[in-house]
DNA sequence: CGCGAAGATAAGCGTCCGCTTAGTATGTAA
DNA sequence: TTACATACTAAGCGGACGCTTATCTTCGCG
């Protein structure tokens, strides 16, 4: 969770990830050349595709590495800590907090990460909506059990999830970590939003 | 409101701004060419440059374009419409409305505006974060008003004003117009939902 | 009709792109 | 020692890029 790229084998991969975030975040995947990423990791411009068989690759493993994490975050943020099943309320709160938090704590994968995605060939795209698709789904199943148990006022179900969850992922954009906000605190107030955005009932 | 473009005095000055909306939506600035933009607009490559001098130029035409109509639908979106002056409340109403329905009506071209703006040289990127501020300021102000009046029940002025309008900005990135909700509608939900998020009191 | 301005084009310049190739250094293990 | 694999580099191929130039067409207007 600290860092995305831990999972990753070779030091050299995990350095040209690092240089391709911060170059396709500022200027995208077509501004981007595979010089200046290997430049920056500290190697020649031939050395990326002894790691990476393509650039497209190399960005695919961004995409897939925020989408995986992200869904673990979601998980983890919505299992239940106290009794034997935590309320609706509490598993939305928990869940929210983390993928606000996440989507602050790694803004610039997850930027790079919104901005390319319509660029990926069908399938890659299908596996990456499916990943998208099941982490909305664990939040707006909470959603549809607190209003079916009357915990929430929600009218549009599916709306308003997919409002939380855009309003989350949306913090990437924004977010700065140098700005007056931790990732904790944009989580926590995100929690406290979206509780207000279900109605939650006290 | 409905074209944003009928403004522009030259027909093909329109079509190319069309065509660029669409292929940088697709395929990013780095990744739509020049040439492929002035053959969607039906004009030799060579053309283009009879009406925007760079690329760069174009891009910028789009982005300063969005900015001022979003801007322009958010003031026209609150401006009192009943009474002397509005509440609060139904000012954030419907500000909010316009700009969520602004970015579902406009969804390409807000896409493409918020894609890129990292790209924009500092001059332009100045002027164009003075005219987000000055959005965002809108609707800072009417939250501020509600929360010092007691219409409204917020703790982070900043943070939640952010919140709603990131929320509302987010809309170009998933709306699509063959989709079940039209603008109206995604413009009448958000509104719900941001006086959810403030506590407006009834 | 005569003429200049505006809009458009065909051709192409120089540069940078993704990626390949051929070859080198290093480590491991039979 | 030989043999092979992995990580890396220098050099460069073919092509696409943004943009320019020189040229032509069109058209309003005296």
């Amino acid at each position: 969770m600290e860092d995305l790229w831990e999972g990753v084998e070779s030091e050299a991969a995990r350095r040209l990830l690092r240089a391709a975030v911060e170059l396709l975040a500022a200027r995208g995947y077509g501004g981007a050349s595979t010089r200046e990423i290997a430049e920056r990791a500290g190697l020649s411009p031939a050395a990326m595709y002894v790691h990476f068989p393509t650039k497209a690759e190399l960005l695919y493993t961004i995409i897939h590495t925020v989408h995986v994490t992200a869904h673990a975050a979601v998980v983890a943020g919505g299992s239940a800590r106290g009794g034997v099943r935590d309320s609706p309320a509490a598993m939305v709160r928990g869940m929210v907090y983390a993928l606000a938090a996440f989507h602050s704590r790694h803004q610039l994968a997850a930027r790079v990460t919104q901005n390319e995605l319509a660029a990926l060939p069908p399938a890659q795209w299908a596996t990456i909506r499916g990943m998208r698709d099941a982490t909305e789904g664990l939040i707006l199943a909470e959603v549809a059990r607190g209003a079916a148990g009357g915990e929430f006022d929600v009218a549009d179900l599916t709306g308003t999830s997919r409002a939380i969850v855009s309003m989350c992922v949306d913090v990437a954009r924004w977010y700065h970590p140098e700005g007056p906000r931790t990732p904790d605190e944009v989580g926590a107030l995100y929690a406290h939003l979206a509780a207000r955005m279900l109605g939650v009932k006290p």
